[in-house]
DNA sequence: TGGATGACCTTAA
DNA sequence: ATTAAGGCCATCC
């Protein structure tokens, strides 16, 4: 296993219930900012076998990048069910709700 | 214009 | 058949 997807999948798994990352922001902890289509390729394929909480990933708009309907609308009732404020228009509060990593410090300013 | 972003598709073991 | 790894390019702001 690439070191690079050890990563993300660790990275993806330290992501505390009731905050969301972006792709981006995962591939770059990683250590390829510009991979986020691998991220992207990780979370759909090993995210099953890895039981990653997948639902926590949204894209850097803070929406739901899923397609399919059915994984869309499962991953909006699991955030919402986690206190995210989805909106109708699947639009995530990022400045509020994504995490920025352990490793970043304790910034916190009262959320979960 | 330009730079970032992306829930893919393909190949190999 | 399944599981894992890699990257270019269109699209949006």
């Amino acid at each position: 296993m690439a070191p690079f997807t050890e990563k993300v999948i660790e990275i993806i798994r330290q992501i505390p219930a009731g905050k969301v990352m972006t792709y981006g922001q995962i591939a770059a902890l990683a250590g390829s900012p510009r991979a986020a289509r691998q991220v992207v390729r990780i979370l759909h394929s090993m995210s099953r076998k890895h039981r990653l909480p997948w639902h926590r990933v949204v894209n850097a708009k803070g929406e739901i990048a899923i397609q399919d309907d059915e994984s869309f609308h499962e991953q909006l009732l699991a955030l919402e069910a986690e206190g995210v404020h989805v909106g109708l228009h699947t639009r995530i509060d990022l400045d509020k709700f994504q995490w920025h990593g352990e490793e970043f410090g304790e910034g916190e300013h009262g959320g979960i």
